[in-house]
DNA sequence: CATGCTAGTGCAAGTGATTGCAATAGCGAA
DNA sequence: TTCGCTATTGCAATCACTTGCACTAGCATG
């Protein structure tokens, strides 16, 4: 018998968003798949920004015959359930954000390279000047914004 | 003799900034070459946004040798000079903005793939708006915004 | 537990973009 | 005009994705 925990007497410990992502697949008609479970495994240790790229090379630290298409189709869906968003880097490339408590955008800087999340007030400042402006609805969470962060702008 | 045109006695009629590229680049220690010559012709006629693809196309219908390395690394040459500015549309991939009358970013409708410019002081507030938070120098003319304009946003 | 429908996988081919390298060709100087 | 230095080119290889397709394997159902 396991020891007793300070979570006593069964009660939820600290709930994840990733909890009941198997069978929250397949309540939409989707599977539950090793590869799905290997990317989510990844996801689950990994929270903050990371690239599709360094995603895969984790998947295959724990499955040697891990395939990018897989990953890359198991991103998509995971995006569609809400638990990662991506976006595109200064050169285009993708840059995913695991479990975003919010819609927000991106911050990065050219010169080191780091990322940042835009603080909700100034991406509602964003949203509203070009709602205004042209009547355009921004969708925050696909926006990478770069230039040069507070210690690399000399 | 050819006949006497509006534009008399041989002064500039109406300068291009593309006039005098070549002695430009040469002035830098780079070169004036028919492949750089090919892409220039193309973009001196093709004010606005395009596609490095569409560029490409281009100038092989004019060239039927054009190589894509060659044009993506004049296409760089020409950005340092200030001819062309890119940035990258909603999946990521290069779009160019020809002849850029001042630093923009740029807008692109998810729905119906329309781009238009971000406006000076819609910029500006933009601009402003991250300076004040986190002391982020916004380098504008790489910002490309997605969403969806006032006719497809329902 | 066995079965069938179909979502998901792996692979190969394709697109967009970048890079190293050897051969080519501008162009400034003689 | 000729010459030589070196910027550029073209090519092949590589990387980041994407897509079509035939085969595999979840899982709902009986
Ligand atoms: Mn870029
Ligand atoms: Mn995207
Ligand atoms: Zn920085
Ligand atoms: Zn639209």
């Amino acid at each position: 018998m396991p020891q007793a925990s300070p979570n006593a007497a069964g009660r939820l410990p600290d709930a994840s968003p990733w909890d009941g992502i198997a069978e929250r697949l397949r309540a939409s008609g989707l599977r539950w798949t090793p590869q799905r479970r290997t990317l989510v495994d990844v996801l689950r240790e990994h929270e903050g920004h990371v690239t599709a790229t360094e995603l895969i090379a984790r998947c295959r630290e724990r499955d040697q015959t891990t395939t990018p298409s897989t990953v890359y189709r198991t991103l998509d869906v995971l995006e569609d359930f809400g638990l990662v968003k991506h976006g595109h880097g200064p050169g285009g490339r993708e840059e995913y954000h695991v479990l975003p408590d919010q819609v927000h955008g991106h911050l990065h800087c050219m010169a080191c390279g780091a990322t940042w999340e835009i603080r909700p007030e100034t991406g509602a400042a964003i949203v509203d000047a070009l709602a205004a402006d042209l009547g355009f609805a921004v969708d925050l969470s696909h926006v990478t914004i770069s230039g040069r962060c507070r210690v690399c702008r000399d």
